[in-house]
DNA sequence: GCCAACGTTGGC
DNA sequence: GCCAACGTTGGC
């Protein structure tokens, strides 16, 4: 099974909001590398949440509930006729009770490879299986 | 279709 | 608040 990290602005959709939503579309991803990795995603798969900015730490687990589907917002098709932008529902699985910081993930070493480090910037990036495994324990977790 | 200019994001 | 990295846009 698949995983992946989201990245989110707490101040505009933090883990808690979903956790109270207990479900979300993860919808406004734009960015052309993380509609991809979205289309890749599949029912199931883990979803790991980042906080940007003001945390700079992976506070909780989401799963993917269902997805990838056309986005609403984003009509259309492209040329090859896939749709132009897509999004998955998300469902919360566990806060985790000690964030991991993006500090502890660059002092750690393992994780030099991880999108989240070497492009800071992609909103959506696929996680290896080794790495979710260090995650896990990191977290606690699965 | 290429490339420079510009805007946005995110870490520090 | 600043700066670096990167994506996008627009002119040619």
């Amino acid at each position: 099974m698949a995983s992946y990290i989201l990245k989110s602005e707490p101040a505009v959709y933090s883990y808690a909001d979903l956790a109270a939503d207990k479900r979300t579309h993860w919808d406004g991803v734009r960015n052309a590398t993380a509609q991809q990795n979205m289309r890749a995603m599949k029912k199931g798969d883990t979803a790991w949440i980042y906080h940007s900015q003001t945390d700079k730490a992976i506070v909780g687990i989401a799963k993917v509930v269902k997805g990838p589907y056309p986005d609403p917002d984003q009509p259309g098709t492209t040329a090859k006729g896939d749709p132009k932008g897509v999004l998955v529902d998300i469902a919360p699985v566990a806060e985790l009770e000690e964030p991991i910081t993006l500090k502890a993930l660059k002092a750690d070493g393992r994780f030099d490879e991880l999108g989240l480090i070497r492009q800071s910037r992609l909103s959506v990036m696929p996680v290896p299986a080794a790495l979710d495994k260090l995650l896990r324990e990191m977290a606690g977790v699965g």
